[in-house]
DNA sequence: GCTTGACTTAGAGTTAACTCGAAGTGATAT
DNA sequence: ATATCACTTCGAGTTAACTCTAAGTCAAGC
């Protein structure tokens, strides 16, 4: 099954223009065009598009992603960098999603604090004494 | 206890040209100052400052979280406003954490494939007939 | 009293990742 | 065959969040 930009694009909820901005820069180094120069993407490819999104999505910059791509065209002889490098981005969106437990965690305890009556009931007393800080 | 603005930028791994943008855009509404015009910040605004850190690192937009300060800056009144705030953003948390966890999943199938023998003997072979593809 | 160093301001510059516009080409519908 | 429409390229513009520079102020130590 082959695909055309606008198709991709759905897809994966980017547009036209970001697809082709990818392409540009290295990240989508497979794809075909027809004889008139518009870009063919097979099921292939989408499986590779749906990892860029997924590498840019926790983070990974556009440059260390046309890295990884450069190495996927060079095939077998590269498997181990990639592999390292996947390793080391699997390990920071461990700690994204760690920091992201605890900033939730303060979140929760600010609307827990809203929640409280006795803090409502000294902030609206505090009024015309000191301005309120930090809440 | 009282704290210089390169204390505060310290302790929470920011600079104090970013703390004093933050100043300006209205993020910082309680800083006190000394007569030489240098910001003195309290244990009470290092919480906020910790609360905006929380809230940067969590995909709030600097907008946004201009808001929140100027309704703090109101007091018991705009409690509710800030409530919801919080409420929707811990949402838009728990969403990103979501996701997150989805694209592990892919990144460890990914290393999965490059760990399996199988695969790279595959990639290996088909390295003069196809372009290999989503590797 | 002068130097040093940390602070101040306003405003310009940078970076990443898009985002858009202009000008043009090719395939399909009438 | 001509209008439409999706596509192409190149390059300029945008946005958010810093990041830095220049010019100046202030307090403490020699």
């Amino acid at each position: 099954m082959n695909y055309t930009i606008n198709e991709v694009a759905q897809k994966f909820g980017l547009s036209a223009h970001t697809l082709r901005y990818y392409d540009k820069e290295g990240l989508l180094p497979f794809i075909e065009r027809t004889t008139s120069g518009n870009r063919v993407f097979t099921d292939a490819d989408l499986n590779w598009v749906a990892l860029i999104c997924c590498l840019k999505d926790t983070g990974m910059p556009i440059k260390e992603m046309k890295t990884y791509s450069q190495w996927a065209t060079l095939g077998a002889e590269t498997i181990d960098e990639r592999k390292q490098m996947l390793t080391e981005h699997r390990l920071e969106v461990t700690r994204q999603i760690e920091k992201l437990q605890q900033n939730l965690k303060l979140i929760d305890e600010k609307i827990e604090f809203y929640n409280d009556p006795d803090n409502i009931e000294l902030m609206e007393k505090m009024k015309e004494r000191v301005r309120s800080r930090a809440n």
